[in-house]
DNA sequence: GTACGTCCTGTAAACGTTTGCATCCCAGGG
DNA sequence: CCCTGGGATGCAAACGTTTACAGGACGTAC
């Protein structure tokens, strides 16, 4: 029994044909008469024959495969992402090859190889990889179609969300509810990856505050992981100032679990003793009640990955906006 | 400028070798005078030469990239397991191909390609497909080595958690505290997949009762999908009966939370009125303080990749059944 | 001085495709 | 009847590596 695979030869022997021939008719190419077409694709059916692919790759340079670059901490939002890139990916007949980043220092080494990287690949995903943070347009680290989601990246695409304006709409949400006294509950800050998500939802929260002419008290900022856990830090640390908050925004849903939690155990009741507004309506967000800023990130990945398919077939570059809905449900309440 | 990136011959003529000699003088192969070897290294990382990955891939075989298929539905248990995963291949070299299942629909179409697949990887991690579950054999599909979690498959190798005593376990807590009506609150049964695991967790559940010679009530089964708003629901129904459990048992942390959440709104406390247990320690279930049984994921995905490039060098098959310690936290309490 | 290893190096044949170019055939126009 | 042109096909050269094999140089044992 042959045990190896067949290969484009054993068409052209069993066919009659070249393997030129072969090669054409299996790919539709023009010049090929419509009965030898029909008697190569039924030999290749018969004899169960799929091209080499490193062998196509290396002579035509197509690698029908796509790089997702993601990071692995902050595990919701790159994973639902992901399962919108793969989709369509899938439909297309590509691959998806991942580069994950365990920790923010990866991103570094990850640049490094990005080179290395891009030559398995037609084209790339960037999910918040910050690779613009320094200044550096796409080129300087790719020489592959790629499109950046959560950064706005020269000589790439991007699908981006306004976190300020977001920001600012969930803020006023509270203060439309009668709010005064609004705390932060932030992510924190980076001192090695200066990343604008967190300063750009800071400011939002300020320009709302300013927009209704109330004070912006420093004081009602605080900063935490983004988890669970550094959302109940955070809370706590609020609570315990002599003059509370009565409703706080936080960055992520994750923080606001955690900031549901700590209310909780200090025996506040939310909405009445204390509204929440989170960011990104992770999965648990519609279960549990908590009103927040709507990140469609699995339709996000989509049109990501529609983005890319669209530059390899030669699409200019854009840049997309996408809109964050504020999803008003069970944790904010009027001020009584 | 030459725009195209330099190849091994290359670096031939700038250091005045053949070609034969740079490549094995870069793969650190024997019989390269050490004098010739630095030359070429040096030329090497002069011009920046990197190996063109499918021309080596075609001659030698070794495509140094690993398969990884997971579900896309169930977001939480692959993401994390790709991280772990992803450590330890990116550190051996690997590159991460995956093929993604939106559906358990996907499943079929994923097994139909599964041998072009192969094609582009050396070998295989396998996350919750149930690839063995009508039977087959891993080698029905794969021609590479091949790790499975979630299932015992023939041919390949395995990780898997003892559902059935895990679950048991968590069950015995509960009895342990004094509970005799103990709800289980079961993920939904799948007719065109029968997945053993939610059955083997509810024998688990019942193997607990039995042992400690109270009833087993099917009044106190509730199925419902694996998502938090499921567990919710099953709990109410749950609730609505005249007898009602003082303690349940949830298949998943997802529907924990969601039960968590249910009997807040019915103003029942935790754990004073409801005991609660979950399963898998979800990254909330800490912070929210859950009590649940420990499947830890990450490790579990560390160890799936170790098995695979053990397999890929030889080393025989094997299964090995991780331990899933029972975490008592906050949601669980003595029946007052 | 010959024979024989050992270490190093080069030549060239793969690997399985794609693709530029040449060739052949045949229909249709003049 | 010759010429032209386009459809269909084949030939062979890539693509950039790895690797079997053949030497060549040199040292050592006889």
């Amino acid at each position: 029994m042959a045990n190896s695979r067949p290969t484009i030869k054993d068409i052209a022997r069993v066919t009659g044909v070249s393997v030129a021939t072969v090669s054409r008719a299996l790919r539709d190419l023009p010049y090929v008469a419509p009965e030898t077409r029909s008697r190569v694709v039924e030999a290749a059916a018969e004899l169960e024959y799929e091209a080499h692919p490193q062998a196509s790759r290396l002579v035509s340079g197509r690698t029908w495969t796509v790089g997702v670059v993601a990071p692995q901490f902050g595990t919701w939002f790159p994973f639902r992402a992901l399962g919108g890139i793969n989709s369509v990916f899938a439909k297309a007949g590509y691959d998806l090859l991942i580069s994950m980043m365990s920790a923010p220092g990866d991103r570094r080494r990850f640049l490094d190889d990005a080179r290395s990287f891009c030559r398995r690949v037609d084209g790339l995903v960037l999910i918040d990889t910050f690779v613009g943070i320094e200044g550096d347009a796409a080129d300087t680290y790719f020489d592959r179609p790629a499109v950046a989601m959560g950064e706005v990246l020269e000589g790439a695409s991007s699908i981006t969300v306004d976190n300020r304006l977001a920001s600012r709409r969930a803020a006023e949400h509270l203060i439309e509810l009668g709010h005064g006294r609004i705390g932060l509950v932030a992510g924190p800050p980076l001192p090695d990856l200066p990343i604008p998500v967190p300063e750009q939802r800071r400011l939002g929260y300020e320009d709302a505050l300013e927009a209704a002419g109330l004070p912006v008290d420093p004081g009602l900022v605080v900063s935490g992981e983004w988890t669970a856990v550094g959302g109940a830090a955070a809370l706590n640390a609020l609570l315990d100032r002599p003059d509370r908050p009565t409703a706080v925004f936080c960055m992520s849903d994750e923080m606001a679990f955690g900031v549901l939690r700590a209310a909780a155990r200090r025996g506040l009741a939310v909405p009445d003793d204390l509204s929440v507004v989170g960011f990104d309506d992770h999965d648990l967000a519609a279960a549990l009640g908590l009103t927040t800023m709507r990140q469609a990130v699995d339709e996000m990945g989509v049109r990501a990955a529609e983005t890319v398919l669209g530059l390899i077939d030669g699409d200019p570059v854009t840049d997309l906006t996408w809109d964050v809905p504020l999803m008003v449900r069970e944790t904010t309440a009027e001020l009584s």
